[in-house]
Order: structure tokens, then sequence, then C-alpha cells
DNA sequence: TATGAATGAGCATTCATTCAT
DNA sequence: GATGAATGAATGCTCATTCAT
């Protein structure tokens, strides 16, 4: 491919500054003249190519949900496929978790807007449910079926295993990365070993 | 105590109206029309009593963190010393839990609030991860502190733990209670006894 | 006269903390809370008593235009009707201006209140005209007629002896006694002599 | 010079039409949006050029202290230096009286804006103190002392006579031009020969 | 293609006024 | 007689949006 044409350049400029500004503020007290400012183009120009300000929010949520897409059948899918035949599930939800906290974590931006407009948009709620949390139930249920049928992993309800699973993970995308709670410096690997091996100490 | 005054009583029914009104569209998109309709009272009355919109969201947070705090003091330390005899640590961590996501549960839109905020308003980020979050550090510290050195739990480091058991705590505050995803019906109970026990099936 | 009944009392109170909040800032910028607060009453009581706000400021105009009126009619023109004999015209005017003076530096504040709302309120300027000013050019019609009769005063016209004599006391009274330009220690009495023997040396 | 920018034009009109509609009622009586019916334009774009409504006071002062200060740098002050070798205190005073009663008289309106908030606003105050006043003030004393040096002036307190002097010429302007009380045809100058002469008819 | 001038509906906030107690 | 609770119309100001150039 070759380079972006001039208007495309823009379109793009654009894009990226009203990630930047609306994941500081939030939608809704994001101005359009500060995200003209910050992607230095005129008012004007935003309208020429978004129309509305609300199809800029929806073009961050389409554009992250196409790359999430893009991630999984391109990446985590092939990658969960080969690894199918004697890989551990600790092993796969080592590597599945690993890689998609890198996904968010390359667009922590972007993932914050989502986060917050999720909560008072159900728009990009439901979007958010069917799907990046849609697409994860999928692989995990994968994943966790395949180990209760091997015994490698506890008969337990798939909602209860996500929850642990997906709990921890999210937690630490969202509070530790954006939030900037419980900050560490550790890998999610060590986390995947503790959730497997349990909290308590096992008596011998 | 007698009923309350007249005036405290709209004060309270304006106060609600917010909670309720902010928690479904946000705090930017929520005009102050709209919370004078959802309080049956006219625009001027809340800013008789509030003075500005934005102290109206101060009220909400400082109303949630107080509670929270009054129920932290009087409620789960007393519980949590009382029992600190020769209670397990996964019954503790059970107890304080179940007892917690019953404190946001009751206050789900209040709760919701503050989430939605925390990500735009660096003054409720703070005031959250000192108030709320610094209050949980300190007691499962204490509980991590005192299972490691009676043995009872595996000897790792308290943030990992921590992001394990808060962070599915969180998940099912947040995700399950608020945004309603992978929905069930069950107890936290179960899920805390999988995290103590790990996902791995033991061998024998 | 016996004492004042408590409600006249609360009216006169009421009247005072109106004339001194709105001569700070000018009738439009005050509010009724403002002189409810100054006054030591509730709002609502302003009301009972005054039904608007206009009336209030009208009731002030009033007040200092009957003073006025009575000073003229007991004070100065009984004075004046006394010492027509054979009293200078330079000594009616000294007795009459210093008289004047007086009475404004008493009542400065409403006065004021007078002065900034002549400027945007057709009916204030109206009754200055009429009342205050039309007294003051019967009056001094009244002794620059006779003067120029006796052969005391030169041969000019009235309106041009006016604008020289009120000119300079209306200067002092407003400029230097409310606004605070070119203030002094001296009595208007020397400011008189200067009018009457000229600016100009005489030559002999 | 070119004709101004379609932006200069509005800008312009905002400032005449406030200064219009202020003159008439005053600044907290005057509506933003009653300013921006009498200019053409619509409330916002008073907003984009002037930013508060605070800030079109401001203008309309600083653009008059402006002007008077080139006025009295480029005019008074040259024309009195250059017939500063014979012209007597008389003549000088009536050119300097005749000139700055031209300069208010063109600008009735914006005149009228400045005393009205001299009143009520502390700020502008001080301006009209130390830029109006002060200026005066520096011109008459220049006049009065070089007056009575030559012997040509009575000796008397400059502050008295620029009383006498400045109230007869502001009673003019202020009374006369802008209340209309006095009115008559006349030029100032037989006023200025009234007060140098005296007003008692001297004896020969 | 891109701009900047202009708009007007909508917002938070103020304030004179009413009225039940 | 006096209060304070409540109102709602009006205000200054913002901001997404349009459009001529």
């Amino acid at each position: 491919m070759g380079p972006l044409k001039k208007s495309e350049r823009t379109k793009q400029r654009i894009l990226e500054a009203t990630i930047e500004t609306i994941s500081k503020h939030g939608y809704a007290s994001t101005t359009t003249k500060e995200i003209a400012q910050n992607a230095g183009v005129s008012e004007g120009t935003i309208f020429k190519y978004y129309g509305t300000k609300s199809k800029l929010l929806q073009e961050i949520v389409e554009e992250l949900m196409h790359e999430f897409h893009n991630y999984s059948v391109n990446h985590a899918f092939p990658e969960f496929i080969k690894q199918n035949d004697g890989t551990s599930p600790r092993q796969l939800l080592r590597n599945l978790l690993e890689e998609r906290a890198g996904f968010f974590r390359e667009r922590k931006a972007a993932t914050k807007v989502i986060l917050q407009e999720m909560m008072v948009n159900d728009s990009i709620a439901n979007t958010f449910k069917e799907e990046i949390w849609g697409e994860m139930e999928k692989v995990t249920d994968a994943i966790f079926d395949e180990g209760k049928r091997s015994g490698e992993l506890v008969d337990a309800d798939n909602r209860i295993l996500r929850r642990t699973v997906l709990g921890t993970f999210f937690f630490r995308v969202i509070f530790e990365e954006i939030l900037g709670v419980n900050r560490g410096e550790d890998q999610i690997e060590e986390t995947v070993d503790l959730l497997f091996a349990g909290l308590e100490e096992g008596e011998e």
C-alpha cells in the first residue's frame, strides 16, 4: 500500500486527537473545538469528515472492535488451535491473557474511552458485550471445556471459572493500567499460576 | 428520631433523583432540568440547596464515602477482629467480600456514578483510591499477612493475592451487577472457595 | 410623637439597608437577598412591606424629595426672605450653598442612589429635574434677578450664572464628596468668594 | 488603508451597539440578547469576540481612555506648549475646555456609560481618576501656576481654582449635555469669561 | 480541500416574587 | 408579623453545527 492521501492523513489525525482528548475528560465533556485544536485543524474540517460529534465516537468504537476482531481471527484463534494438541489449559490461558493484555495496553486511550462510554451508552455497552465479551466467552469456554474433559481443570461452572480468570484479567487491565491502583511490575503469568494453584497452602 | 423536616426531605429527594439520573447518562450529560423533573422540584430549588451542579456530584461521592467508612469501622473491622482468633483466611475473605458486595449492591446507582466519574475526574479517582481502595488494601493485608504467618496461605506477594481476590470481587460488582455480563445467580462464596482451591485439579 | 411601632421600625431598617446597599453597587446589581441580609430580616418581609423591588427605589427617591421639599419650604426660603432686606447676593449664595451642601452631605448614600439611577431611569431623572433642579432654579433666579436689579451682580444670562454657581456646587457635592476627586478640607465659602471676585487678578 | 475585514466590522458593530444600549439602561440592566439584537448579530457572536459581558464594558472604557490619551498627547498638549509664549490663561482655558467639551460631545454615549459605571464600579472609578482627572489636573496646574507666576491670575489654591473651572466644565458636559438640565445654545467661551471676570459687578 | 465566521438551541445559574405556616 | 421554602422566567454563556468563500 502506498502512502496515505493527504485527506486520509487529516482524518487519521482527527481520530487520534479525539481518542486522546476524550480519554482524558470523557465524551460529553470534550468539545469539538478542543479536538480541533489538538488535531491542528479547524472545527469545520472535523464536520466535513465525520458529520457529527457522535460519529467520531462511533468511529473509535468501530475501529477498536475491528482491530480486536482481526486480532482474534488472525492471531489468537490460530494460535490456540495450533497449540490445541498438548498445551495445558494453564499455558493456554497464560498466552491468551498475556496477548490480550498487550492488545489493550497498546490501545490504552481507546480502551479507556470505551470503558467510560460503556457505562452511559447502551449501544456501546452492547457492542462491548457482543464483540469483546462474547469473543472472550467463546475462547474461554473452549479452553475450560477441553480442560475439564481432559481432567486437568476442576469441574466448576464455566461462569465461575470465567469470573475468576477474566475478573483478574480485567482488574489488571482496567484498575492497574488505567486507574493506577495496586500498581506493580510483574507479568500476568504469575497471577495465572497462582489462580491455578490456589491461594491455600496445600498440605502434604 | 422524629420525621425529617420538609426541607430535609426535599434535599434528600433531590439527591436521590441525582444519583438515579446521573447513573443512567453520566454526570456531564445529565441536565439540572432533568434532575429537577425527576425529583419533582423546580430547578431553583436544586440550586438553593446545592449551589452548583458539581456540588451535587461531590455530595454523592462524599455520602458514599462516609457510609463506606462507617460501614468499615462499625461493621467490617469489629467483625474481623472478633473472628481473628481461629477463623480461617478463607472464611474471613468470604465474609468480607460477601458483606461488601452487599454494600455496593444496595447502592448500585451511586456506585455506578463513582465508577463513571472516576475515569474522568481526578479528584474522584483520588478519593476512591484513598478511601475505598486504601481501606480494602489495609484489611486484605491484615488477612493475608496473618494467613501467611499461620501457614494457611501460599507465600505470594500481597499485590498478586489482592489482584486475584479483589479482581474477582470487583468484576462481580462492576461487570456482573452493573454491566450485566456473565450474569448468574450464585453467591460469591463458591468463587472464594474456587480461588482458594485453585483452578487446577489436584492429583491424588 | 411616641416611639415607632415595631413594624415601622422594621420598615425603616429595610429602607436604610436598601439605601446603603444600592448606593454601593447600584439598583440593578443589588439583590433583595442582599438587602434582607443587611437589614436583618427575611426576604419575605421586604415584599410584605414594599411589594416589589422597584417600589423600594421609588420610596428612596420620594423620601429624599419630600425632605428636600420640607427643607426648602421650612428652611431655605424663609431664611432667604428674612434676609432679603439688605444681605448681598454673595452672602445669600454662600448661605444657600452651604446649607444645601449640608443637606446632601447628611444624605450621601441616598444622594448617590439618585445620581446613579437618574442616568438610567427617566422617571427619576424627571423627578430630579422638576423637584431639585426646578427648586434651585427658582431660588437662584430670585437671587440673580435681585442682584442684577440692585446693580450688585454682572448683567449676564441667568443660565450662565447658574452654570457657574451650581456647576461649582454640584462638582463639590458629587465629585468631591462622592467620588473623591480634588478632595480637600475647605468650606464652600471661599469658593463662592472666588466666583464673585473672578479668577483674574484685577489691576489697580 | 483598505476596508476593514468582515470580522473587524462585526466587532465594531457589536461595540457600537453595546455603547448605545448600555448608555440608555445601564450596564447591569442591559442584556446581551438586547445588545445582539441592536447589533444585528447572534448572541453567540458577541461571546466569540468578547468572551464575557464584562469585557465588553472594559473595552468601552479602554477605548475611550485610549482616545482621550491620544487626544491629550497629540492635540491638547502640543497646542498648549505652542501657545505658551504669550497667550493669556483665560484664552488657554477657553481653548482647552472648548476642545475637551468637543471630545466628550462626540462620544456622548460612551461618556455616559463611564459616568454611570464610575459610581458602582471601583475599577472604572479609578481609571477615571487616574487617566482623565489626573490629566486635567496636570494641564490646569500648569496653566494656573504660570498664570499666578505672571500675575495674571489671582493667588488662590489650585484646588479651588480647579473646582471653579472644571466644576463649571463638567456641569456643562454632564448635566447639560447628558441630563439636559439648564440647556441652552451658548459656547463655553462666555462662561470662561464670566469666571475670569467674576460674578460681581466691578465698581468704578 | 479547508477555513473561520456565524448561528441558535440548550445549559447552569440567579433572583424577584409567592405563599403556607 | 415574619419566615423560609419553593418557584420559574430570564440571564450569561457554551457548543455542535452550517455555510460562504
